[in-house]
DNA sequence: GTACATACTGACACGGTTGTCAATAGTAAT
DNA sequence: ATTACTATTGACAACCGTGTCAGTATGTAC
């Protein structure tokens, strides 16, 4: 009846992000310790969007990855350090995507695309491993000011005025509310996360199936492009 | 050194919800077992509102209400049983809510208030302490079929779409497509569960004060009111 | 090869939390 | 008053997760 039967449940399912590099009897495995320290990462990462906060317990994350969990303790001195670590990476990768998300679109093509933009940007947002990551974040309130998302709601509602702006000169329109196209980010950043978290339950209960989601991120995206529009218009 | 000494610790700010009767010395206090649960639970709500999921332990609800903790393991006998009833409990109250929210409109006035009925279904989902509750109970994965919200979408989805058939027919314009309703009404409750969870974070990095957000909230009740009017225009 | 730094481990200590149990004390009915 | 019922309690037991420690093994520099 002990602990140690029951190793690993379940866990095949996941994607190839964790390495679990099989531990051969005697010999010892010994990484880097930026190595060791990403696998850790990944594999808390994993638990924590497959089984929620309380899913982060060092000696799960230290089976996942092979290891004994005080080697979790030396890379990250303390549980608490671990939490921290992750939170950081998921922030920075989470900028790191959304601002790639913005770049790509104005390099080449055209300036009207904000809807693709925003398209992209829920995407990247409802991602369900960072949606879950974040607001538990929020919830067990860590990080009040940190780089969390940083500045990113402003920098973004920023760079879409700056193309609204350049789209409302080419058309000869009157140039849009600045506050309008925060309100256009802020609602954006809402709506994707509410999607990451109760999205699939909302869907299922209306019945909307994978086809049905993929209409209303369209229709979602039509919105507000024709706000966009129409805001000049009148 | 025992834990009598520091009673409810910083509950002072709380609503008048708990009831903190303060035991005297000998007299125990003897409640019906309805007074007691719903005192309990009022405790656990509160507390899993201010600090998350790991605030729910047993022992600190039990000082909250002002009883031993066995008391609560007498009444819902087991943590996990305190849990299921304080979900049960809030989806009903949110349940219940959004239909009074529903009905309130519809009795006398005009029907055109549907954008005051977002409005009014914004304001209930947004609440902290709902939309912390249910997001915790979808992150740690509990009652997937549940009466969460039960087909609350649907029926919500339902009765806006009513309404905005007889506006329809009274202004002699082409009635709506039911799943444009359906979606505005996921839209609504995807963007209050978001803004309930990192609204407040994201209106203090976009720098927006209280009455930001009430902008906020009006805008977004006006986009869905004048979508739901283009839509029959074009 | 030897020495050094450090990733890693097993065993254990510690604190905190849930859950059990026998006993106590209000409350209402007879 | 006596009785029956049960809300309530204090003390205790069992468990679990974090963190410590002294020691081991592996890679690297010389």
């Amino acid at each position: 009846m002990s602990s140690a039967a029951k190793s690993t449940p379940g866990e095949g399912q996941g994607e190839a992000t964790v390495q679990i590099e099989r531990k051969r009897e005697v010999k010892r495995i010994r990484r880097s310790a930026d190595e060791a320290r990403r696998l850790i990462l990944d594999a808390a990462e994993e638990r924590l969007a497959a089984q929620g906060p309380e899913g982060i317990r060092l000696q799960d994350i230290a089976r996942d990855v092979g290891i004994s969990h005080p080697a979790i303790l030396h890379h990250f001195e303390s549980r608490e350090g671990l939490v921290r670590a992750l939170i950081a990476r998921t922030s920075t990768q989470l900028r790191d995507k959304m601002l790639t998300a913005l770049q790509s679109k104005h390099n080449g093509e055209d300036v009207v695309e904000a809807n693709e933009l925003i398209s992209n940007v829920f995407e990247t947002l409802s991602d369900r491993g960072t949606a879950r990551l974040l607001s538990w974040m929020l919830l067990t309130g860590r990080s009040p000011e940190n780089s969390t998302s940083g500045a990113l709601v402003t920098e973004i509602a920023d760079e879409l005025h700056l193309r609204r702006k350049e789209d409302a000169a080419k058309n000869a329109k009157a140039a849009p509310e600045r506050e309008d196209t925060l309100f256009m980010a802020i609602l954006t950043a809402n709506a994707a996360f509410g999607d990451a978290i109760i999205g699939r339950e909302l869907a299922a209960e209306a019945g909307l199936d994978q086809a049905g989601v993929a209409r209303f991120r369209a229709w979602f995206a039509k919105l507000l492009h024709d706000h966009a529009g129409d805001v000049n218009k009148s």
